[in-house]
DNA sequence: GAGTCTTTGTGTCATTTTTACACTATCCAA
DNA sequence: TTGGATAGTGTAAAAATGACACAAAGACTC
């Protein structure tokens, strides 16, 4: 299609892209990992936006998603999950975004249609890695965002739909948490996910009966109050759970 | 389609096709609308497929979808939902596939991702078009399914999987009945998208508390058994409820 | 028109789940 | 030792769920 150079057409779709919603938790906050472009973009577009690329032919969606993720992040074997895909024509030719795709792009005005993917991380997992955009990346609170480049705006709001129904019926947020973590710290988690209060012992009751928390004999040290139990994960109820599934709807 | 005029092959996006999961419920099953392909596909490779096309570059992937569903069975303004993208790089490239792909595909070798939609339709309402492809169209039953070309099968269990958990969300399931329907067949829909059956009286003390049935004061006839009263489903009520959403579920 | 066939339509009770709600215990720091 | 902060815990009322059986209505047949 328009004028693609003979050698890089054979190995990078120019018309396939794919977007990454990573998503992480400060212990207090749902964040998601955003790319500052910078000053490039021109007049006055958002700095931000989500990380991404396009695919290579020989690639399945699922595996430039994580090739994505591993060149930001330098992490494998994440927990990834498809948004699904968002193809308006036009949507990366408003004129703030032209510039920044200038720059990387070799055509910056074919049409691309982007598949979006959410991802679970551990916060204290993310090191920086020598990947060209990770230098600008950073966690940013998903409630402080109101607008991102392109259409990541819309895809945001799709990816926080998605893990908002998929964490009723899956243990995911753990995925979020690190190894050892507080009944608090998870209850947090699921208030902000689901971005409403939830009663603390209403909340303890329900997920101590899912049978999935170990409790470890072991508590929280240095904290100016209370120190709190630490939890783990417990992987094996976890395997069973997911078999019988898990759903508590109706019929 | 078969043998594309240059004019609107300039517009073809050769990398994204839009493939429809058309359901329908003929009152006892659910079914799904497939294409036969006649003997076309080489050596005893699946004859049903999808229908499904490449986009235009011009237009959104809903637009096309819906494009997709005009074009073969003649209907508008159809329940849509996207079911995901799938984007295997072999995903058309089985050899019993390849026969049939040359006859309609200007550059049958290309790769191309497609994105799926799964649609409701009452099966009343599907008059064969005249468009190529729907003289082979015909409902069959989703459980009769056992393999179908590309990795068409996998895109329809997406696509149950979908329709499955939306169910239970959304009153979605009124697009497959007609006007008038009774509980009887409403409470036989839910059980064959559950794909389990459902206790009679509790589905109607349940499906009740919703207020969206409005019970007209009709009753089946010629029916040689006791005659049904016959419902409609209350849009207004339904407005209301889509508002504040509608899960069971948790938290 | 009596009997048979088929499907409709209905209620209750025991159990489980949900919701709402408040006070004491434990640690750190000053 | 006191004050500040969070952890941890129970109960009672209301709602939802799950399991279960039989009479009523019409069509058809003989």
């Amino acid at each position: 299609m328009h004028n693609i150079p003979k050698k890089i057409a054979s190995e990078l779709n120019p018309n396939v892209s794919v977007d990454c919603v990573i998503f992480g938790f400060d212990l207090d906050q749902l964040t998601v990992l955003v790319i500052d472009r910078g000053e490039i973009s021109a007049a006055n577009g958002p700095r931000l936006a989500l990380p991404g690329n396009l695919i290579y032919d020989n690639e399945n969606l699922d595996q430039a998603a994580n090739r994505v993720l591993e060149e930001l992040t330098g992490l494998k074997d994440i927990y990834l999950e498809q948004v699904g895909a968002f193809g308006d024509p036009f949507r990366i030719h408003k004129e703030s975004d032209r510039e920044w795709l200038k720059s990387i792009r070799a055509q910056p005005d074919a049409r691309v249609i982007t598949v979006a993917y959410f991802s679970l991380v551990k916060i204290s997992d993310y090191l920086p890695h020598a990947s060209s955009f990770a230098k600008n990346a950073g966690w940013t609170p998903v409630n402080e965002i109101s607008e991102l480049a392109f259409d990541h705006f819309e895809i945001l709001q799709a990816a926080k739909d998605n893990l908002k129904q998929k964490i009723k019926i899956q243990p995911i947020g753990f995925n979020l948490l690190p190894e050892k973590f507080t009944l608090s710290q998870l209850h947090r988690l699921y208030e902000s996910i689901l971005d409403k209060p939830l009663d603390k012992r209403n909340f303890r009751r329900k997920i101590q009966k899912l049978n999935i928390l170990s409790n470890l004999k072991e508590k929280q040290r240095g904290v100016p109050h209370k120190p709190s139990s630490l939890y783990q994960f417990n992987e094996e109820k976890y395997q069973e759970l997911t078999q019988i599934g898990f759903d508590n709807f109706g019929f």
